[in-house]
RNA sequence: GCCCCCGUGGCGGAACUGGUCAGACGCGCCGGACUCAAAAUCCGGUGACCGAGAGGUCAUGUGGGUUCGAAUCCCACCGGGGGUACCA
């Protein structure tokens, strides 16, 4: 320490110059950063490749350590964001110090619908809103002292990075998905098997006689990326379509909060549908929190039933009813079908009368089931999603059709009705009253009859029970009588299949990802039409299809509830960029790009491949770098990142769009490993106290204060104000910022609170009040080590004491557990207590004060690294060993035993570790409150633990 | 409705696979030292109730159960959080 400047100014700072205060911590900070940084500290080596440095690499077993990167907000960061971040880092920097090779870096998820709506919002173009933000971002987490390896540190937006985008795009394209083999093929393969005839084509016709356009969409059909006209999400608040993962239960987007309509578009889609079973199955293999695994399953929404063919009755025998049922053992107990308001048996002709006998109730009024049946369609069409779902009461109208139930022969009406959804299954169903309560609550409202099929438990339909969906024993169905639903369900599937009425299938509510959005801030598509409007992929050759500057950047502006007009993608603006002229092979000819972008998702789907090879120019990594990295450990291991921290909002979006573009790649055979992140860890999020005044408007909660007389009650301005708790942020006016944190007592402070508040996978409250604990805690362990009026070290060389050896032990134990556990929050206790203890002895020996600052260092690295130079070392400890306990120092000469009498402590004993269970037990019997307590009763039972307890049992 | 997670002092949280009177560590609070004073720092105390005291009784959302022994395992209920929802 050689600072002079402003020690005047510091009333402390004269008394003690060299205290752990506030600034001192800041200047100390700040020059270690500095240092790390000029010293390529934390640059971690490639086995190949730019980034090399083999003699390195061979040394240390690795570990990739990845955070989910951000988004680069305009409002920069709060405290809770750097949460998983500082825990990854001190992950890393343990890891680092236990001998590995540690891969850590943070990039910027800069493209895509945030960071473009910032931009929208502030009138500026996004390049220098993203710019901007990111230099803010970076300057913010460089303050915390973060161990990233700068060099890795990518933004989405790079065009060297958004060009292996385009190309991971390209190589989608260009695959289709062989169900047979169970993977991702190149297309040219397909083409291969269509020309030697070892796939039929679409038709059956041979491949030689088809045309090019018809060869062309036979071929288009299969790959994993295609155009598609459907039903899609569209959300004229911001001029985009949206994923169905982007769209919250209430049809809104997530972003913005916007109206989201189904609205048929043509647009492009993923084939991540063909994935469905893997991507379920492989979640067996991932270290993984449960929850997120269950989010997961539910979302593919996987289920096992049959498909089944129901003839309608007088209908020409091509319409048939196709209905998907997950109880094929019920069939016997199909009473009516229904179909979705928008299923195609509605849009053929209908009977002109209705039959003899109708039920006035399925008429509806109307004069016959076209008109019925036209003016419900009307009626439904009219709905919104959120209408529809809100409305449980069940409608439907009569069709006048009849369909035969291939089990019982009878005929059975066919209703339209609107809790039927056309998206799920093949948009009918069989239904069965006695055993789906939905089907019940049809029945009870149209007056159809009911037949169980499955015997209810005893008491059931007494206690008012009305479909019985359990398990039980087939009734009324014939040859299933008597068995149970699951050996009826197969018996059914097979008799269905062997009259060729129905199939065993799965269906999935997983739908295929729709890829394009009308925007501007996002990765263009390395796709052309010709002049039939064809889509053609351009080679790699052309790569990067760089996005045009656009000094009009918005989307097209419309209202939120604008459901009818076309979006114009801000590219269609660009003419010169769009229509180009351009030789693929056969010479120039016009085309004209594809206007759309990807999706926000595109990036952050592969981005932990590219800080593995962030530089290399002829490859999105060097296979050799990813199987390094990457690589299955073992045959069976998924291989992937280590450890994978981020929050559980993601859950069904970027972690499975992720999974399925990595699937899709080692497929391919471009990485060896079969899954993105091998281990997640869901840290919570830190929340944070808000407060309302008596218009419910948010007052700034830095400002209230709780009145001192009357605990409970909070005051804003003299008024009384509400107190409530939710997610730091902007709208709650409840944000604390790391910079304020680091201004007023510095980086390490700020991380060792951070990660000492409690477990780091639970929520919890910042208190900014409670931080002086972590404060007083770092001043403490530097006084320890250093003389704060000379800033010399004040350890001594002579060896410590046995009980200071002891402790010193036992802390190096715990805590280097607690870090492999990732429980910070102990970790830090136990270093809290090892300095209490150091701080009552006169003088601290070398031999505690270095494991201490060793022990530190991942969490406080920078007074760590400071303490460690005053100890007289001229190098980072970022690589110095992690102390290692002695294992003699860890067991204890004696050990209390206790002794319990009907399992109340009575006694204790202080007695040797080795002791016999059967010497224990006569040192209990005798001990003399023991015998006290059994007051001359007999001793029933005696329970030794040698040798923590023994537990007497009194005879009665 | 269904699925998942969670309920421990004034607060955040400890308690390894059921086993040392549960409450580590920190905040806050109370008392003391230093100071003209305050801040900062340091030392001590702090689950509730009864008792002058040693000590005793009650305590891990509520009620049952299993066990020699339960915060920990099982059942039911109450409360909170998250996911999902007419998915056949």
């Amino acid at each position: 320490m050689t600072e002079t400047t402003d020690r005047s100014a510091d009333p402390v700072a004269v008394a003690a110059p060299f205290r752990y205060t506030a600034q001192l911590a800041d200047r100390l900070e700040t020059r270690w950063q500095d240092r790390w940084e000029a010293e390529h500290t934390f640059e971690a080596p490639n086995p190949a490749g730019p980034l090399a440095d083999p003699g390195k690499v061979a040394e240390r077993p690795k570990v990739y350590v990845l955070d989910m990167f951000p988004y680069p907000s305009g409002t920069g960061l709060h405290v809770g964001h750097p949460l998983g971040y500082i825990a990854t880092d001190v992950v890393g920097r343990y890891k680092r110090m236990t001998g590995h090779n540690v891969l850590h870096a943070l990039g910027y998820d800069s493209f895509g619908l945030p960071a473009e709506q910032y931009a929208v919002q502030t009138g500026q173009h996004p390049r220098v809103t993203t710019d901007a933000n990111v230099a803010n971002m970076r300057r913010q987490l460089r303050r915390i002292g973060l161990a990233h390896d700068p060099r890795r540190s990518i933004a989405t937006t790079d065009v060297e990075f958004y060009r292996w985008t385009q190309w991971i795009f390209l190589q989608v394209f260009n695959s289709w998905y062989d169900h047979e083999a169970g993977r991702a093929r190149p297309i040219a393969e397909l083409v291969a098997a269509f020309e030697t005839g070892a796939r039929p084509t679409p038709g059956g016709r041979a491949w030689a006689d088809l045309t090019d356009r018809e060869r062309r969409e036979a071929v288009d059909a299969q790959r994993l990326a295609y155009l598609s006209e459907a039903p899609v999400n569209w959300c004229p608040g911001l001029g985009t379509v949206l994923a169905n993962e982007e769209v919250s239960a209430d049809g809104r987007s997530d972003i913005g909060n916007f109206p989201v309509f189904k609205r048929s578009m043509r647009q492009w889609m993923m084939r991540i549908t063909t994935y469905a079973d893997r991507l379920i199955d492989d979640l067996d293999r991932l270290d993984w929190p449960e929850s997120i695994k269950i989010m997961q399953r539910n979302w593919i929404g996987r289920s096992e039933g049959a498909q089944v063919e129901f003839a309608v009755a007088g209908a020409d025998p091509a319409r048939s009813l196709s209905v998907f049922t997950t109880r094929p053992d019920t069939l016997f107990g199909a009473t009516f079908m229904v179909v979705a308001p928008e299923h195609a048996l509605l849009s053929g002709a209908l009977p002109a009368a209705w039959p003899d006998g109708t039920n006035p109730r399925w008429t509806a009024g109307a004069a016959d089931p076209a008109e019925a049946v036209a003016s419900y369609r009307a009626q439904a069409a009219g709905k919104t999603d959120l209408e529809r779902q809100s409305e449980r009461d069940k409608t439907g109208v009569f069709t006048g059709l009849f369909a035969v139930n291939p089990a019982t022969g009878s005929a059975v009406p066919v209703f339209a009705a609107d809790y039927v959804l056309m998206g799920y299954g093949t948009g009918a169903i069989m239904a069965v009253p006695g055993q789906d309560e939905r089907d019940w609550a049809f029945a009870e409202a149209y007056d159809l009859p009911v037949v169980r099929t499955v015997q209810p438990v005893d008491g059931f339909v007494d206690a008012g029970g009305k479909a019985f969906t359990g398990d039980g024993p087939a009734i009324n169905s014939g040859f299933l009588d008597g068995l149970a639903v699951v050996e009826a369900k197969a018996t059914m599937t097979q008799w269905l299949v062997d009259r060729g009425t129905g199939v065993g299938t799965i269906t999935y509510k997983l739908r295929d990802w729709l890829f394009s959005r009308q925007r501007y801030w996002g990765e263009p598509f390395p796709i052309v039409y010709d002049e039939t409007g064809l889509p053609i992929a351009l080679p790699e050759s052309m790569l990067p299809v760089e996005l045009p500057e656009l000094a009009d950047f918005s989307p097209t502006a419309l209202a939120p509830d604008d459901e009818l007009s076309q979006p114009i993608p801000p590219l269609g603006r660009v003419t010169e960029w769009v229509d180009v002229e351009l030789d693929l092979g056969d010479g120039p000819r016009p085309y004209r790009r594809e206007l759309n972008v990807m999706p926000q998702w595109a990036g952050s789907c592969w981005y932990e491949l590219r800080y593995l090879d962030p530089t290399n120019t002829e490859a999105f990594v060097d296979p050799e770098v990813e199987r390094y990295w990457m690589g299955p450990k073992s045959p069976g291991d998924v291989g992937g990142v280590d450890l994978y921290v981020g929050g559980v909002e993601h859950a069904v979006l970027h972690l499975l769009y992720s999974r399925f573009w990595h699937k899709v790649l080692f497929d391919l055979g471009h990485v060896s490993s079969e899954e993105p992140f091998r281990r997640l860890y869901n840290q919570g999020y830190i929340q944070a106290f808000a407060y309302t005044d008596e218009r419910g408007q948010h007052v700034p909660a830095e400002e209230v204060t709780e009145d001192p007389r009357e605990p409970g009650r909070y005051l804003w301005q003299g008024q009384v104000v509400e107190r409530e708790y939710g997610k730091m942020g902007k709208s709650l006016k409840n944000s604390v910022t790391p910079d304020d944190m680091c201004r007023d007592y510095g980086a390490d402070t700020l991380r060792v609170y951070e990660m000492s508040m409690g477990p780091l996978d639970v929520s919890r409250p910042w208190e900014t009040r409670a931080v002086i604990g972590s404060f007083r805690f770092l001043q403490r362990a530097w006084r320890c080590v250093v003389d704060e009026a000379s800033g010399r070290a004040l350890v001594v060389d002579e060896p410590a004491d046995e009980a200071t050896r002891r402790i010193v032990a036992r802390t190096v134990d715990g805590v280097a557990r607690d870090m492999e556990g990732m429980r910070f929050n102990t970790a830090v206790a136990k270093l809290i207590e090892l300095t209490n203890a150091l701080t009552k002895l006169p003088v601290v020996p070398r031999e505690a004060a270095e494991p201490l600052v060793l022990m530190l260092a991942p969490l406080a690295p920078h007074a760590a690294e400071e303490l460690w130079s005053i100890l007289g070392h001229d190098s980072t400890l970022a690589y110095a060993p992690f102390p290692v306990a002695d294992p003699a120092l860890l067991v204890d000469e004696l050990v209390t035993c206790v002794v319990q009498v009907s399992g109340k402590v009575k006694a204790r004993l202080e007695v040797a570790p080795t002791i016999g269970a059967d010497e224990l037990e006569t040192l209990a019997l005798a001990d003399p409150s023991v015998v006290t307590s059994l007051d001359g009763r007999g001793v029933a039972k005696v329970v030794v633990r040698a040798p923590k307890l023994v537990n007497i049992v009194p005879a009665p």
